[in-house]
RNA sequence: AGCGGCAUCGUCUAGAGGUUAGGAUAGCAGAUUCUCAUUCUGUUGACACGGGUUCAAUUCCCGUUGCCGCCGCCA
């Protein structure tokens, strides 16, 4: 078996789609798998749409997402360079041995002349395939379309290659993922490889970069399944080893449309400044198409790898649905590490000065609130009162706190509390008891515990009592409970 | 319009010619906790439709429908 050789090509014409992020992740397993090589090549023809900053983008969404590279712009490797615009001499020499073999010829066409052979063929209700009117264009008529000024583009002849290389005009090949697929290349048209300005077209570099780059399988999404066809010609027309093709289902936004801005999120690195971390976002993309053998849907991309096998692919299109990345993320939340947590926490806290609190007590405050965290960006609207002397008092505590019941529960605790030792330990004890007072007077737990986590955070519901109270100290808190009385009365 | 692809709970999916059609997530209910959440337990929920083939089809074939994709000198 040959070595195996895939890449991921993205076009830096926006940040790292995630869509994208799942096909360069198939394409790292299947590498992975295979004990193959992953290469990633820049596909940027189309200088108008290129920028630095989404190639930045989408090097470091990859190497976030742990998707490393063999081969790269940045990394190099035997088949360099890996960025298509600076190969732009590689393309015109192909270009011109199938001119000389007749698998190409030049066309002079205006872009008007062609809009007005596809709105002939939209008037006809016909599907637009070129007329070929450039084949068989002599010397002279070249020469003197070339004196207006009118520059050649380079198109492909589909039927010289397909009565080259097939007996029928049924084309066929062997899809990874979906099986057979065919086409009539009679429908397929001669398409342009060479643009009029000296530039390759997306399916003329495609096919000699992944040839000269020795790619062996190409596993890219299911839009491209038309181009696989122009593209086998093309690699039969070159004399080239025919890669193997896998095409992947795309993924839809929850209305079934493409995943757009509209929907919210899209890049990679929108989802991760969200709040997503890589890890989830890399395993919950993995399950759109896949499925573990084991039935354990929380894998590490190592242990996806060893588990991979692309035929085994849905070849349908999947959804994007929050819930289950929501849930995903939650629980690789809830994996991390405090230490880990704290630190990565850090960028979601910085409306609040962290200097007010000792290692000792962030540490706390982390263990006791990063369990209903569904996004480490949650953590922001989850610690106010934390911070600060006042706390901001929502409608539903200022409502709590208007009660006898409440008011009457904090002028007790002012009372018994000026004398306990504010240790987590002891404070834990001392409520327990405080609860159990109020208990025997009818007045429930949670009733007693509302009146002061309305009096200290400001708001109904949050974590845990005994520790936020050890956390901020008895000063604070008698300060806000007071403040709290005052309001009341 | 043409061509191609796809079709199992709301969603992601497993599944095999004969299954109580399985799991996850979401939903719902209950338990636990000082609250919300977490956690745990239980539970609702699907083979698009119509024809074949077969003793038997959700599974194979054909058609219909629906959805997606492609028809650029974009990638």
């Amino acid at each position: 078996m040959t070595d195996v050789r895939v890449r991921i090509a993205p076009s830096p014409s926006g940040n790292l789609h995630i869509g994208t992020a799942r096909t360069a992740l198939f394409n790292y397993l299947f590498a992975k798998k295979n004990n193959g090589k992953f290469v990633l090549r820049i596909e940027d023809t189309d200088a108008e749409r290129t920028s630095q900053a989404y190639i930045d983008n989408i090097f470091d969404s990859l190497k976030a997402l742990g998707l490393n590279w063999d081969e790269g712009p940045d990394v190099g490797g035997p088949y360099g360079p890996y960025t298509q615009s600076e190969r732009f001499d590689i393309y015109p020499k192909y270009a011109q041995i199938l001119l000389e073999k007749g698998f190409a010829y030049e066309c002079y066409c205006t872009p008007e002349e062609l809009e007005a052979e596809k709105k002939l063929a939209a008037e006809n209700k016909k599907p637009y395939v070129y007329t070929k009117r450039c084949l068989n264009l002599t010397d002279e008529e070249k020469a003197k379309f070339k004196a207006e000024g009118r520059k050649p583009a380079i198109r492909f002849n589909i039927e010289k290659a397909q009565k080259a290389f097939h007996e029928t005009s049924m084309l066929t090949f062997d899809d990874m993922v979906k099986g057979e697929l065919h086409v009539d290349t009679n429908l397929l048209g001669d398409f342009v490889i060479m643009k009029s300005n000296g530039t390759p077209t997306y399916n003329f570099a495609v096919v000699i970069d992944d040839m000269l780059m020795k790619i062996s399988h190409v596993i890219r999404g299911e839009d491209h399944i038309s181009n696989t066809f122009k593209q086998i010609l093309i690699f039969e027309a070159l004399g080239a080893e025919v890669p193997k093709f896998g095409h992947l289902g795309m993924i839809l936004a929850p209305d079934r449309s493409k995943l757009s801005k509209r929907h919210g999120a899209t890049a990679v690195s929108e989802f991760v400044e969200k709040g997503y971390l890589t890890d989830a976002l890399i395993n919950f993309v993995a399950l759109l198409g896949w499925s573990p053998s084991d039935g354990q849907e929380i894998k590490t991309v190592d242990e996806i790898a060893q588990d991979f096998r692309i035929n085994e692919i849905s070849s349908s299109n999947s959804i994007f649905e929050y819930d289950k990345l929501n849930w995903m993320n939650s629980h690789y939340i809830k994996m991390l590490s405090i230490p880990e947590l704290k630190e990565r926490l850090k960028p979601y806290l910085t409306k609040y000065d962290l200097s007010e609190l000792t290692d000792a007590q962030y540490t706390r405050m982390v263990e006791i609130t990063y369990e209903p965290l569904t996004l480490l960006s949650d953590i922001t609207d989850a610690v106010p009162y934390f911070f600060g002397e006042d706390v901001e008092i929502d409608d539903k505590a200022k409502e709590t706190l208007d009660s006898d019941i409440s008011q009457d529960v904090l002028r007790t605790f002012m009372d018994r509390a000026k004398d306990w030792e504010w240790t987590e330990e002891n404070l834990h004890e001392k409520l327990e008891a405080f609860r159990a007072y109020y208990k025997e007077k009818g007045i429930k737990p949670k009733v007693t515990m509302w009146a002061i986590r309305a009096a200290v955070t400001g708001r109904l519901c949050g974590a845990d009592m005994t520790a936020i109270l050890a956390i901020i100290g008895k000063e604070k808190t008698f300060h806000r409970v007071k403040a709290a009385m005052k309001q009341a009365v």
